[in-house]
DNA sequence: CTGATATATGAACATCTATTCAGATATTCA
DNA sequence: TGAATATCTGAATAGATGTTCATATATCAG
């Protein structure tokens, strides 16, 4: 990475102040990947459901209306990614929020999406 | 939507609650949206870059490392959804962080990500 | 063990998406 | 006006992604 850029147009001091405060290389593809989870509708209706606790994955295939198999494949993802954990109970598995700031993400954003919006802001 | 479900293994009132408690699809869908487009990198980049103040499209290209046009097309997407708002200056087209409920969900994530990690959790 | 139930998994497929490239638009300056 | 700069836009394309279907695994009841 060098310290020169290719154009001509820059607001040096600006460009060098964002690049020092953006987080490393690893905080940002981290962060994408969990938003990005979060950012699919199946995904997201998922972790929603379970705001109120456990639930197993037939459960979830009820309350979302996503086949079971869906559900398994997105809960896979989701415990890859630290979204979920979950527990074997017989021949049940029930999954759960793995933490608070999984479940404060998803209240912030709902939180923000049911306000009236501003038209005098572009 | 029907009360009843296909599948004979649900816990009913679990779910019931689970239901209830599920914001409208409208939230949801728009949450969802938003969330998916905080999970590119380039463009989680471009907004993170934006939490020190606004930045003109080259500067953002320069920032990020990518492209003038790719920078554009992101910018766009992320305006028509209210993530950044735009001013013009001239030949300069500066964007800014939409509001504070954006800046707020990119701290909580990028101090997540940068915590340690447990590891007995599953 | 055998059958039934709940979940997990792999492959395939259709769909979506981010980038690039070429060119258009807008603004300033001479 | 015409050249130069900054940004925008549409089309095309390569790659990623979510779902389905079929099948596998795991647990329990008898």
């Amino acid at each position: 990475m060098t310290d020169r850029c290719e154009v001509r147009c820059v607001h040096p001091q600006a460009v060098a102040a964002a690049q020092q405060t953006m987080p490393s290389e690893d905080v940002v593809a981290g962060s994408a990947e969990m938003f990005r989870l979060l950012g699919d509708p199946g995904r997201l209706r998922l972790l929603l459901a379970l705001r109120g606790g456990e639930l197993c994955v037939c459960d979830l295939a009820a309350v979302t209306g996503a086949s079971e198999s869906s559900v398994s494949h997105s809960l896979r993802l989701l415990r890859a990614n630290r979204a979920v954990r979950s527990r074997r109970e017989g021949r049940n598995m029930y999954y759960a929020l793995h933490d608070g700031h999984i479940e404060q993400l998803l209240d912030m954003m709902t939180a923000h999406m049911g306000e009236p919006r501003d038209h005098f802001s572009d």
